[in-house]
DNA sequence: TGAAATGTTGGGGCG
DNA sequence: ACGCCCCAACATTTC
C-alpha cells in the first residue's frame, strides 16, 4: 500500500490543487499535512493581518477535507525535522508539494528533500500557483524578460493549463497520528485588526471570485482607479496569496466571464485584469531567476542614494500623520484592514520614497508586517518600480503629486473622509489640500503636511540624478543570478 | 501605471 | 479692418 503526504503551505484549498490532487490520484492513501514553522511566524515580515487569515483559511481546510472523511494533521516546529518525521511516523512513500518560489522556501524545502531523501523518501514537488514557471516563459534566446509588455505577449501565447479535479473521499482511513491545535486566535500572535475586511477560506475566495466577475470586472479599466464604497478591484489578492483559490480556476472563469462581455469595453477590462494577473507571474519569475532583489535594487546604480529621510517622517508616514490627506487615508486604512487599493499602494510607495526620501526598503517591509496579502515577489516588485529602480520600472523622474492624484481617484473626498476625521467637515475643494485653507486647517486639528511636495520633488531628482551620473558599466539585464 | 515647464496656436477683446 | 495682446487649450519637451 502507498501512502502519500500532502503537505500544505500556500495552497490551503481542495480544489483545483495540484499537488494534492497527484497525491491522492497516486497514492492509496492519503495524508494531510500543516506544519506551522515558528521561523515564519516569528518573522518580523509577519504580523496579525496575514496570521489571522492564514489561521481561518486552515480552520476552512480542516473543516472541508473532514467533510470529506479526510484530516489535516498540524505539526509545530521547523519543517525540515517535522515532515520527515511525520512522513516517517505515517510510514509515507512520497512527500507531495506544491512548489513555493521565494529564497526562505527554496532553501526550506531543498533541507526537506535531503532530510527525507536520508529516509528512502521522496519529495514530489508540482507547478501549481502560476499558470507559468521560473524558466517557462523566455525571450527567443533563452534569457529571462525584464521587461513586461514583451513578457506578458510570451506569456499569452503559451497554452494555459486547466483545473485539476476536486479531492475526493479517502480510499483508505487516515492515519491515526497525533495532531496539535492550531493557535486558538491571531490575538495571541499581535495586536487584533480594528476591523476585518476579508472572509478566509476556499469557499470565500471562490465567492469573491464570482462576484467579481458577475459585474464590477466589466468595469475594471475605470474601476480599479477609482476608491468607492464597492471596490472596483476583485480584492481576490488574499486568496491568490494563500492559494485558498486555484489560480487554473480563475483563469478559466475569467475566460467564460469574457465570453460574457457586455461590450467591447467590458471585453477589454477583462484583458487589463488578466495582465494583472500576469505581473503577479512575471514578478514571481524575477523573485526566482534574480533572487537577490529580494535584499537590493534591481538595478545596482541605485543601491548608492544616500536616502535623506528620517526615522521621525518614515514613522509619521507608517502612522498616516504626514499631513497629505490622501497618504495618511491610506496608510490608516491599512493600519485598521490590512488592505490597501493598488493606487494607494502606488500613491505611498511614490511619497515615501520620492517625498520623505526614505529607502524604499523601510517601506517594503512596513507593507510586509501589515498587508493581509503581503508577498515577497509582488510586494517587492512594486517597491522597485515606485522607487525607479525595479524591472520595468517607471522612470526615477515619474513622481506622483498627492493631490492630482487624489483628485483623480477619490473626486468627492469621500475616502478621505472615512479615514481621516480630522477633514470630515471639510469642503469638497480643499480635502486633498487643506492648507490652502489656513483657518480650516487651524479648526479641524488636522496635521499641517510635514514637507512640502515641490521642493521635495526637486531634492529627489537631484538625488536620483547625483546616483544616476555615477554608474559603472553597463548592465546586462538578463543575465542570471546564482 | 506622471507632472511641470515650455512651446504653439487660435479666438476674442480692445485700441 | 487691423494688429496687438492675453490667455486658454493643446502639444512637446524635460525632469
Amino acid at each position: 500500500m502507498k501512502t502519500a503526504l500532502h503537505w500544505f503551505r500556500r495552497d490551503l484549498r481542495i480544489t483545483d490543487n495540484t499537488a494534492l490532487w497527484q497525491a491522492y490520484t497516486e497514492g492509496d492513501r492519503l495524508v494531510a499535512a500543516f506544519c506551522w514553522d515558528e521561523a515564519i511566524l516569528k518573522s518580523p515580515d509577519v504580523g496579525p493581518a496575514r496570521v489571522h487569515f492564514l489561521l481561518r483559511s486552515l480552520e476552512a481546510l480542516s473543516r472541508n477535507l473532514e467533510s470529506l472523511g479526510h484530516r489535516l494533521i498540524v505539526r509545530h516546529g521547523p519543517p525540515e525535522q517535522v515532515i520527515p518525521g511525520l512522513a516517517h511516523e505515517v510510514g509515507a512513500d512520497a512527500v507531495f508539494v506544491n512548489r513555493d518560489y521565494e529564497p526562505y522556501s527554496v532553501a526550506r524545502d531543498r533541507r526537506v528533500a535531503e532530510a527525507l531523501a536520508g529516509r528512502g523518501i521522496v519529495l514530489r514537488s508540482h507547478k501549481d500557483s502560476v499558470i507559468h514557471e521560473e524558466r517557462e516563459v523566455l525571450t527567443r534566446t533563452g534569457t529571462v524578460f525584464s521587461v513586461f509588455t514583451p513578457y506578458s505577449r510570451a506569456w499569452k501565447a503559451r497554452p494555459v493549463s486547466w483545473p485539476v479535479p476536486r479531492l475526493g473521499p479517502p480510499k483508505a482511513p487516515p492515519p491515526v497520528v497525533p495532531s496539535l491545535p492550531l493557535p486558538a486566535d491571531a490575538r495571541e500572535l499581535g495586536h487584533p485588526l480594528a476591523q476585518e475586511v476579508f472572509p478566509a477560506g476556499e469557499r470565500a475566495g471562490l465567492e469573491a471570485l464570482d462576484r467579481f466577475l458577475e459585474a464590477r470586472v466589466f468595469d475594471y479599466d475605470h474601476g480599479r482607479n477609482v476608491l468607492s464604497l464597492e471596490p472596483g478591484t476583485s480584492q481576490l489578492s488574499p486568496h491568490l496569496r494563500f492559494g485558498t483559490l486555484g489560480i487554473r480556476t480563475v483563469l478559466e472563469r475569467l475566460q467564460s466571464a469574457r465570453a460574457k462581455a457586455p461590450t467591447a469595453a467590458g471585453q477589454k477590462s477583462c484583458d487589463t485584469w488578466l495582465s494583472e494577473l500576469i505581473w503577479r507571474e512575471f514578478y514571481l519569475q524575477i523573485l526566482s531567476n534574480h533572487p537577490r532583489v529580494a535584499t537590493g535594487a534591481f538595478r545596482p546604480e541605485y543601491e548608492r542614494i544616500q536616502w535623506e529621510g528620517t526615522d521621525a517622517q518614515f514613522e509619521a508616514w507608517c502612522a498616516g500623520q504626514t499631513g497629505y490627506p490622501i497618504v495618511d487615508a491610506a496608510m490608516r486604512c491599512l493600519a485598521a484592514t490590512g488592505w490597501m487599493h493598488n493606487r494607494l499602494r502606488m500613491i505611498v510607495a511614490m511619497f515615501l520614497t520620492k517625498d520623505l526620501l526614505v529607502s524604499w526598503q523601510r517601506g517594503e517591509r512596513h507593507f510586509m508586517r501589515t498587508l493581509v496579502d503581503g508577498d515577497l515577489a509582488a510586494n517587492n516588485g512594486g517597491w522597485q518600480w515606485s522607487a525607479g529602480c525595479g524591472t520595468d520600472a517607471a522612470p526615477y523622474f515619474r513622481i506622483f503629486n498627492p493631490v492630482t492624484q487624489a483628485e483623480k481617484c477619490d473626486p468627492d473626498g469621500s475616502f478621505v473622509r472615512r479615514w481621516v476625521p480630522e477633514l470630515r467637515d471639510a469642503p469638497s475643494d480643499c480635502v486633498h489640500a487643506p492648507w490652502n485653507r489656513p483657518l480650516f486647517l487651524t479648526k479641524s486639528r488636522y496635521a499641517s503636511p510635514i514637507v512640502q511636495h515641490d521642493i521635495q520633488r526637486g531634492r529627489c531628482l537631484a538625488m536620483y540624478q547625483a546616483v544616476k551620473g555615477a554608474s559603472t558599466e553597463p548592465r546586462t539585464p538578463d543575465t542570471l543570478d546564482e
